[in-house]
DNA sequence: ATTTATATTTAGAATCATTCTAACTATTGA
DNA sequence: TCAATAGTTAGAATGATTCTAAATATAAAT
């Protein structure tokens, strides 16, 4: 399995972006962050509390909380909400939308189109849109073999 | 102010959709639903709770959970979740999505155009979507003066 | 009508995810 | 090196929802 180590590259972006919202590079952050990088599969906090707290024992859950939040709202990793339950978190940032099988619990991206023209929707002019979501919920082809299973 | 009285047709609707789903017709769902109806203003669980308790003061909060979750299996209500905050619930059964003002916090309902094509998603096979829920959020034209202020 | 089986209601306890609190520690800039 | 500020921590608190177990209502079958 490839793990990739911290990049020069991402731990830029990292404080980069961390100064340009006001906030620090912290350890803490940084170990976080990468732990996203590494398992790409919409953790939920609490799983990226576990995974992130193996190699750095004294990390508490209120800084996981704190450093998603940190890290959304830096435009680096994103919050999906397909479910009521526990938010989970994704690293990919390229524009794209989440499909939940709600067989095996699974969450897939799904990208756009390179010409996603307008939504057709009838939108009222008082209406101002910053975000448009998009999320699919159905059943992946095979979900008791999906490879996600309950886990992605 | 106009306030339908249970009328036979949604009472009727009711009771066969209730049916149709192996569950009962009781004051209890008959109540909460036309409360719904009465204001098809996305109330939360908690505010369907006290619209519906003042004319039926033994109602309980357990049973408005209930009900709600009946009545969207049923297909008569829709659950909106638009925000991690509690849910709402919304009566307006056509096809249409959800537009959250984070000014004023009003929910708006945003109709589709009549043909809407594919959505300009890159789908790969092995998924298959039962349902597609878009959301938007921004803000409404002038959210100090939206009449839904904190309330719709 | 009576009985029986099953569904529903109820209050309150329990749960789960998340946020808050207040003391402590680290980082930054003067 | 010090002061100011930001971040971390454990644990308590909160809020929405679900669970529990006893009481009640409904429907179906005598």
């Amino acid at each position: 399995m490839k793990k990739d180590l911290p990049s020069a590259t991402s731990e830029q972006g990292l404080a980069h972006k961390l100064a340009s919202s006001g906030m620090r590079m912290t350890a803490q952050r940084e170990h976080v962050y990468h732990t996203l990088l590494q398992q790409t599969d919409h953790p939920t906090a609490d799983e990226v509390y576990l995974r992130a707290k193996s190699a750095m024992p004294e990390l508490s859950m209120a800084t996981v909380y704190n450093t998603l939040d940190a890290l959304v709202k830096c435009g680096l990793i994103k919050q999906v909400n397909v479910e009521r339950t526990a938010s989970r978190y994704c690293s990919n940032m390229n524009e794209h939308c989440h499909f939940f099988c709600e067989e095996c619990g699974s969450i897939h991206d799904v990208d756009f189109k390179k010409d996603k023209g307008e939504l057709p929707l009838k939108l009222p002019r008082n209406l101002v849109p910053t975000q448009v979501d998009i999320s699919l919920r159905g059943r992946c082809a095979d979900p008791l073999k999906c490879p996600n299973r309950n886990r992605n």
